[in-house]
DNA sequence: CAGCTGACAGATTTCAATATCTGTCATTCC
DNA sequence: GGAATGACAGATATTGAAATCTGTCAGCTG
């Protein structure tokens, strides 16, 4: 099915992967399909990956990165910091609303895998929030959000907004007022990040 | 086993129902199982609860009920209203705490329960946002809290301080960190409250 | 010789036969 | 007569044997 003749690259077998767990689901994805898929043996893709674990991680990884580098952008905008905090917030929500919505099952598929790696969640998380605390850390620079650990308020906004981004929730993302609620959300925490009574 | 000469009621079988529950686990409780211990017929459990379903719903609405009344008399306690706010939410992080903590087994048992019972959840968080709203608003006639829509700020408030008490996070509540990482997000939350630049 | 293959052992999954459970109801018991 | 029983049909769960998969490695191939 795929040209056999290129050569076998971790990437390649990284893509390989994403389309067997398209196919079939995290349950019933085996090395042997990715293998099949890449027309070599299944030996073959030990040799770029030491376990299955690990292949199933570096695609989970793959997929986390995506996101983090498409809302790396509005870190570095131009804008206030409010803004660019607003607009972060909402691109997140946006980005996995989007991500659930439109390909429920492989949605679901990479659901199960960030669960079977806390490790690749937990770097993504880390990734993040240091995101977060780039745009917070500017507002605190500028007055505009006096707070005095920047790092520290944007644990708790990521956190309190863990409604609107953990996939444990991804099912209420389409109930209708979601929107309101995200906005109710964010307008609290705004005003508490803005608050200069410390 | 259970003295088989009183009478039958519901609430000796929600009693019978919980203990075969903590016993076999969510998966393996039968309701031939909770007649056994009652010493009857499975065929008089089907008098009181008509599938198996409600008996299971019957039980998980009494567990979360019982959550509700300890927090209850937190709101018409003495104190601010930002006292009591504090109070409400540190109270039911604490209760969510200790039971995931003290009877983990029993905890995910109910975990799984809820999970299938959307409509006794959607209740008990209906209860939970109104003993909310209702601290809320007595801040707001008092100018503590100068929020336009108390029912809102408080779905807002239990939405934002879901990581500490949604089940889904109850694998992280005994991290550490945890407890700064609650007051982190509770301070900001009440001072967005507090704000006054609306 | 670097990369790939395919046979292999042990672990895991599948599948179909078997057992148990759910929900009903005619009958029994007090 | 109201409450409880237990046999029953269809649905669901358990089990163990057979099939498949994971991870290794000695040897093949270009």
């Amino acid at each position: 099915m795929a040209p056999p003749t290129e050569t076998l690259t971790a990437e390649r077998i990284l893509e390989a992967t994403e389309e067997v767990l398209r196919r079939h689901g995290p349950a019933k994805a085996t090395v042997v399909d990715v293998a099949r898929a890449l027309g070599v043996s299944h030996g073959s893709v030990y040799r770029h990956f030491r376990t299955k674990a690990a292949l199933r991680e570096a695609v989970t990884k793959r997929w986390l990165d995506r996101t983090s580098e498409k809302l790396a952008v509005i870190v570095t905008a131009d804008g206030t910091p409010g803004e660019r905090l607003r607009a972060w917030l909402a691109a997140l929500f946006e980005t996995k609303r989007h991500k659930a919505g439109d390909d429920p099952e492989l949605f679901a598929t990479y659901t199960v895998l960030t669960e079977e790696n806390g490790t690749a969640v937990g770097e993504h998380i880390a990734d993040l929030t240091a995101q977060l605390t780039r745009i917070i850390a500017d507002g605190a620079g500028s007055g505009t959000f006096p707070v005095p650990d920047p790092a520290a308020a944007a644990r708790a906004v990521f956190q309190a907004t863990g409604r609107f981004h953990d996939p444990c929730y991804a099912r209420e993302w389409k109930a209708p007022g979601v929107d309101e609620e995200f906005t109710a959300v964010v307008d609290l925490l705004v005003r508490g990040l803005s608050s200069p009574s410390r």
